[in-house]
DNA sequence: CACCTTTCTCGAACCGTTTCGATAGGGCAA
DNA sequence: TTGCCCTATCGAAACGGTTCGAGAAAGGTG
């Protein structure tokens, strides 16, 4: 590979006229800027990013944390992540913690001691440890999805009161009251703010609710279908609207309707938050609050490279960015009115 | 952040000897050994990773190229070799290309450019232009999934050519014989490989071909549906078993077959080569050949290792490994004899 | 024409390591 | 005691850039 040397000997300029000209075009005279980009070309010369973020105290990384890349949520986020990165000339390192601190630990540490220059994270979760070697981390950070009470942190999310509030309104509006909720890995900021979202709007619509009928259980697909199993063999008790607090769990749920030939959304109506992958080939088309994950994506990234811009020099004060989710009515969801009048004519 | 000057201070030696013994502990005297990592321990010194892989004139960082993240078939690829990365102490920068050219030329011009030491590579598409730019890559780089004819590297794959063949065998063992077959994106070096393994395992069973059996088209979901729809209402002339090059065509095939209310497996039999992700949630359980993509991550992750290791010197002849898929018999599919007892009750 | 700016280019120091060649000191054999 | 070899340590030169201060050249003004 060429160095800057090349390029000098040959433009016949010294090293500093070459970065100069480079980094700085307009500080040098027209012909002399001919001369070295001429050279640049003629030799192949392309700066070591390795030597500059050397000499400049940072690198042109960033380092992505999240709990799950095959979760379709962190893998488009990370695309958008990526796209908006390179915009700014930045590579993305990314990591997975498959949910357990441990990893978090070793992948914080690796990737702080000055190689990237900031790092996007959603933690795993949200135990007092976290919190700690989280905050021990001395660069700049930005976290999303989950939110860390105690963290003193940019963040960016969605609003997952109102993702629950637009939902379960939706389904009072269709004339549903038995609303069962199917919540998600309790102690996780979103589970705790999609639970209060669901109580809040049934509680605003005097709407009481069930305890009977409110879930807790881990964010996963399993957890969804056992709960609906439960929700679903109630006899008369049984809810005649079910909202998932996660894309899996609302999948799960409709897998445990199918095996119980409990119809939805003829019998059943069926939401959940978060969009569900490979939506486009399953049916019904269930009923979500899409999360507007490409937003969150640009938005934290152009949080963290602020901050890095910025760096500790006059510190700004930390951001909370929420963002409001995206009603997407589906085929999962119908007025109650038809249910009756359908269960009726069987 | 401490540097290798201030333990050197601390600890009254060289810095020359803080590097002798934090990189060969054998070669300085037990009690210096004793007092620089002392020293280390208490001002906290990390190596600065960018220092060092100047000097070393490589750096710690592998690059891992993709067509789709959001893919589970590529999420678990990536998870795996970052853990391998991890083990021999090395990060893993992540991009996704979606399958565009445009993309993948960008990104690998990012990543070359002395920063990464080696790159992992599942080709986009395999135009001439791509094979040109890959190969005038001059770092360590391995090929993954799809391999390119022309190029002079290591390959790790599937034998795709088996994973067909145990999947046809299955259904010719069912006893049926007016088997489709929807084939992926013309052209791709897996497409390919699958439709000559269903070709040549039904060949081989001096089963006929019937050429208006035999689909083709993108890898998607969408086509997969839009085949399967084509191919079901063929009338008599439909298949009774329909074998999809994807898992996302196999999705989209049965929800097809739902759409039509034509049973699976009861009235055709479905298999699918990949793993369909949510495997769990959609019933029947589809009959698939998985890829041991675990394996082929380690694979890949040791042979690039390995060729960095070695770099140019003795260079080593390429190696291409084949990997056996793995079947997993689903609910999806079912003798041809049952359909027909089936079909005549109704 | 002398003097003062401004513009352009250059040399040198530095970023934090690794590594090579040199040196000092100690042990051992003669 | 002298000479020699090892071993442990050190100084200094890289790696490939950026950047600061200085100096030369060019241009403008009185």
């Amino acid at each position: 590979m060429s160095t800057i040397r090349d390029v000098a000997q040959l433009a016949k300029v010294s090293i500093s006229t070459v970065s100069l000209t480079l980094n700085y075009p307009d500080r040098v005279s027209p012909d002399t800027r001919r001369k070295v980009t001429d050279a640049a070309q003629v030799v192949g010369y392309t700066a070591n990013p390795i030597a500059q973020s050397l000499k400049r105290g940072r690198s042109k990384l960033i380092g992505v944390v999240v709990a799950d890349i095959t979760n379709p949520f962190f893998g488009k986020f990370l695309i958008e992540v990526e796209r908006c990165a390179m915009e700014a000339d930045y590579l993305v390192i990314v990591s997975d913690t498959a949910g357990r601190l441990a990893n978090e630990k070793a992948i914080l540490a690796h990737l702080s001691g000055q190689l990237v220059s900031g790092i996007i994270l959603s933690p795993a979760c949200p135990v007092q440890e976290a919190m700690d070697h989280i905050s021990a981390l001395n660069m700049p950070f930005v976290l999303f999805d989950q939110k860390l009470a105690d963290i003193q942190s940019d963040f960016v999310g969605t609003d997952n009161h109102l993702a629950s509030a637009m939902l379960t309104e939706h389904l009072i509006r269709l004339g549903h009251k038995r609303i069962a909720f199917i919540g998600g890995t309790p102690g996780l900021f979103t589970a705790q703010q999609r639970k209060q979202g669901f109580i809040d709007t049934m509680t605003a619509s005097q709407i009481p609710v069930d305890p009977g009928l409110l879930m807790e259980g881990i964010y996963s697909a399993e957890h969804g279908y056992e709960a609906t199993m439960r929700l679903m063999t109630m006899g008369a008790n049984r809810p005649s609207a079910i909202l998932a607090a996660s894309n899996l769990m609302a999948l799960g749920a409709l897998q445990a309707c199918n095996e119980l030939c409990i119809a939805c959304p003829d019998e059943v109506s069926l939401a959940g938050i978060d969009d569900v992958p490979w939506a486009a080939v399953i049916r019904p088309r269930i009923t979500v609050a899409i999360q507007p994950v490409e937003d969150i994506a640009r938005m934290a990234t152009r949080l963290l490279l602020k901050r890095i811009a910025t760096g500790s020099s006059a510190p700004t004060p930390f951001e909370d960015v929420i963002l409001a989710p995206k009603l997407l009515i589906g085929e999962s969801t119908r007025a109650l009115i038809a249910v009756h009048a359908k269960g009726a004519a069987f």
